[in-house]
DNA sequence: CAGTGGTCTAGACCACTGT
DNA sequence: CAGTGGTCTAGACCACTGT
């Protein structure tokens, strides 16, 4: 084990362990190469590491910093957002707000391809990574199509996860709208950010077999907590 | 300029001239250090940082490689943008509105695969789409690496068919960045919206071989014009 | 001004690869 | 075996930030 290695684990474990935060200054080189007996170079040979894997940010003439907490999430594989926040190290979480049976609006309808006056289920949810809030999702369902979605537990974490175990449907397929939004009252006040600030504003409409829709469902991201990444390739 | 930067620039231009091709081995650390007159840590530095970059690969005990190109799962098709509109039937527009020579941030330096002294050409255009204001582009291109891109015509529709017409790239790959972002007085100026007004604002790279970026951009789109559509299979 | 990260020196010993 | 990158030393001067 070299030794620059027992200064990142000494790093990692203040952060870790909420010691340190976002934005909290760590020892500057100096001090960790006297505290750890090593040369300055060892030293920053750790934090440049860490800088590289992206939890610390260095500003010359300041000092080195805990990074903000950012989920970059790869598009072009359809994943649950728990297998996503999972697959990146982090701890997804989620938070029932509301449960009801309610008659869609025209653009629900279409897209859930329903008459418009059939009833569907509509979950809000406010989904979190490492306990921060990150989103509110509005999901509809049509359970006049599936009815065995009533049944699911809507408070636990992957409800594709859910809706291909239970119900055993393949979800073969998703489509995405992406823009931008004003944050109204309400959500500003869910997400905890100021009102009428930019939130990325997502609507996705999933598929199982056939092109048949199992859910409509909008999603307000904070932009400073999550960013989508898009790889193009011809 | 660091002397690190002399190494660095000197193991691009064989790369971008095709002296050095994929899986090719570079000059030894040993080697780098004496014919630049550094130390060996110095010329180390200078690697590690593109190794970082991904443009070079290291193996203990046998030397350092030119990396490979990365052949990835195609996730979508690149088109720029006036294709993308034509092909919706629309007019697409363009309207240049500043060019200069300007030293990058360090974001758009780190984006390009730049030293953060090395001077970029800055292109600022609104886009039309049908004669409506639809977004604001600001483009930094990498002159030191393709000095040809001094010649382009930067008031015509597309950018991408000139660089691949008159400079003989081929761009292959583009990463992009999606979020969203509050109208700044002058954004909102120029797009026409109201200040504060929320914006999906995305930021790309655009490569050619190698991975060799050739163009850094960051698009303010107003968000009534403009959504993103993504599909998502598994 | 003291403190920070950025760059750099001129060495050293190590494990590993290939001849 | 000679050559490679990996790790490390004990210093140095620099530009920059904040008091």
């Amino acid at each position: 084990m070299a030794r620059y290695q027992d200064i990142q684990n000494y790093i990692m474990s203040l952060i870790n362990s909420g010691y340190l935060k976002p934005g909290d200054k760590i020892p500057s080189e100096r001090e960790l190469a006297q505290r750890f007996n090593v040369s300055r170079m060892t030293a920053r040979m750790a934090l440049i590491d860490l800088v590289q894997k992206g939890l610390l940010i260095r500003k010359a003439g300041k000092g080195t910093f805990v990074n903000e907490l950012v989920i970059e999430q790869p598009l072009g594989k359809l994943r649950s957002f728990t297998e996503e926040i999972k697959s990146l190290g982090h701890k997804p979480g989620s938070k029932l707000l509301l449960l009801e049976t309610v008659k869609p609006s025209l653009e629900v309808a279409k897209s859930l391809k329903l008459s418009s006056g059939t009833k569907v289920l509509k979950v809000v949810r406010l989904r979190y990574v490492d306990e921060k809030i990150m989103s509110l999702n509005t999901s509809f369902f049509p359970i006049s199509r599936f009815p065995e979605l009533l049944n699911l537990d809507f408070s636990s974490l992957s409800i594709y996860e859910l809706i291909e175990k239970k119900l055993g449907l393949r979800i073969v397929k998703a489509k995405q709208y992406l823009s931008a939004v004003d944050a109204s009252a309400s959500q500003a006040k869910l997400l905890q950010v100021q009102k009428g600030s930019a939130l990325l504003f997502l609507k996705r409409i999933t598929y199982v077999m056939n092109d048949i829709p199992v859910e409509y469902v909008e999603v307000l991201f904070r932009p400073d907590r999550y960013t989508f990444i898009i790889e193009l390739y011809r």
